[in-house]
DNA sequence: ACCCGTTGTGCAATCGATTTCAGGAGTTTC
DNA sequence: GAAACTCCTGAAATCGATTGCACAACGGGT
């Protein structure tokens, strides 16, 4: 009758080592408070029962989970896992597992980030999905329930929440004056879902940059999309019903300036030939598509290293808060071959 | 002087609804074994208090965390996001978390895992990554520890580990051919690594198609690979310093294929009229490249749910064990415009 | 010799849920 | 009408770690 080993505990432990279960716990969590040699013997003791901390046992008592919580829109969109790549590994420097969800397709998106968030199984949230219900986000995040929230990538609106994100305004006025400087007029854009910020700030970037060139805006010229390959894709058809089309493109992402060229080339355009095409985000695949994408880069792990360091920074000093951070980081302007000089019988 | 709230605990939904905390627990997890009117009330006081459970507390008296781990070798990748994607989207539904552990660049990999399982935060081990040492591995799945383990999209060798995967070898045959049938006779590989059970599959697939063709395999014309698009781009480099070149390649994954024919490009080269390229895995991106690219469909989303279903199924009966379970799927010949009739004058 | 501060350790309470055991009330069976 | 059952509920133990409090031992200052 072989009894059925279970885990070790810390029981186990101190046992072994004749010390205390206190003891053993402050011989790990605070080396310097026990004596040279009972530590030692502590260390010995976990080695030969091959204990390992229950990590559920110290967060009950802690009331720490050691854990966030990392909210997409769509985990498969290349863009956000980057960004959940360098928010993993800065997560797991500092010690901090990392929880996701998905909330592509999720009925109550909000309601399930409450549900997570609320039971305990994360310390904190990061938020990289601006289409949430602000309401319920502002629910959790103010008292009493006070969850620590930064919102990465993305922005909620007069939300007042910490936030990291890309100059996208300046970015993508910068886009489009690329597509200008290289004499292009009729420029359109491919336009990211109606409901997000980021969108927004990437079409008035757009907006500014005609203007200030002293064109107008034309309405004909802006192609609904969602940041998705297939919304650019369905654009493509809409741009070839154009009496009068435009030399340029400035997509709101790089996956959308994908499906729209990939819908031109079905109707035998070819760019930059017959069409010049800025993106945004710089994904890994624009170097290497045909032709290389011209887009505006976003530094994706620097933005997702942030923001997991500003997420676990709040967490650790949780009394010292200084009002909302927001933090705003450069793109860059890559040039490569979608991009090139309007034609010449069109330039006067 | 207000107290500072704490958040409430079924104790607090106890004392409110007049029963014994039991109850509450009971009305929570087993309602039929509370009478109608004593659910009621229990409802009633959770609403009123805005109970919610301690996940914390509940996995220290259960030993369970309701929670998977999914090791990936590289999230950034898009193939595996949307593998992660249908394992969150599954797991979701019964109610399970989704921890990541992104083992690029990781130091020790296995050694992470290892922690991770045996803290207790999760129950089981959902692998995607093949090159993890198949001993660290053996000494997790196997008693004392006796961590739930299945493999997906890669595989152990050997490892007598649950797995579900597609067919690579036949797969990969199965691609050859189609370049065979179109009349290509100088086919290329483009391997994946070195290290990789899935990879050796799918070259021993390509020997196999050409050997059955009656065709002898060139080692110069296996190209060294590693899944990634920068390999694939530094592949087409030693292609065009081939004395006599292939018409045509197979390339283990779309993403290392994308990057072979960006490569190529830069020397003037164009799929489909200058070569021929079979991709695999049906990436996003591979509808609408340009051109189109031809490729293995792998059943990404059901692969994924699959795996996730059948940890969850192994976690859920604990007892029952049926040995080692092999799912394999079957992949799916996408025809593009990346692959065409080898020219007329190379035909005789 | 006395007081005080420092250091190292143990006892026992605590975190918040689940679950075993026992018992009371009501119902069925023979 | 007793025995046997079913249903519903509560008291209390339990999961495994952390931590407030107490205290012993020791050293140094006066």
């Amino acid at each position: 009758m072989s009894e059925v080993k279970k885990t070790p505990t810390i029981q186990d432990v101190a046992r072994f080592a004749n010390v205390s279960t206190a003891t053993v716990s402050r011989a790990l969590s605070s080396p310097d408070r026990v004596s040279e040699s009972t530590r030692a013997r502590v260390s010995e003791a976990i080695r030969v029962t091959g204990y390992t901390l229950n990590q559920a046992a110290r967060s009950l008592r802690q009331r720490t989970a050691k854990t966030i919580l990392v909210a997409l829109p769509d985990i498969r969109n290349s863009f956000f896992s980057s960004i959940l790549d360098a928010v993993e590994r800065e997560a797991t420097n500092r010690g901090y597992g990392v929880l996701v969800a998905n909330l592509f397709l999720a009925r109550t998106p909000a309601q399930r980030l409450q549900d997570y968030m609320l039971s305990n199984r994360a310390d904190g949230l990061l938020l990289l999905d601006g289409s949430l219900d602000p309401a319920t986000l502002q629910t959790l995040s103010r008292p009493p329930n006070s969850v620590p929230l930064v919102v990465a990538c993305e922005e909620i609106p007069n939300s007042g929440f910490h936030t990291v994100l890309t100059d996208n305004l300046a970015a993508a006025e910068r886009a489009t004056r690329h597509l200008l400087d290289l004499g292009h007029r009729r420029i359109a854009h491919l336009l990211g879902p109606e409901n997000n910020a980021v969108a927004r700030d990437r079409l008035a970037g757009y907006t500014n940059a005609l203007t200030r060139a002293g064109l107008t805006v034309q309405q004909q010229w802006m192609f609904r999309g969602n940041f998705e390959m297939e919304s650019g894709f369905a654009a493509a058809a809409h741009f070839m019903s154009l009496n009068e089309r435009p030399s340029a493109v400035f997509a709101a992402n790089d996956e959308s300036a994908i499906g729209f060229l990939s819908g031109l080339r079905q109707h035998g355009l070819i760019c930059p030939r017959d069409i010049s095409m800025v993106g945004f985000d710089d994904l890994g695949v624009a170097a290497h598509y045909t032709p290389p994408l011209t887009t505006m880069r976003q530094p994706r792990e620097l933005l997702g290293r942030m923001a997991a360091e500003m997420l676990i920074d709040i967490l650790e000093d949780a009394e010292h808060r200084r009002g909302p951070m927001r933090i705003v980081l450069n793109s860059e302007l890559v040039v490569r071959e979608s991009t090139m000089h309007v034609p010449v019988q069109e330039a006067g």
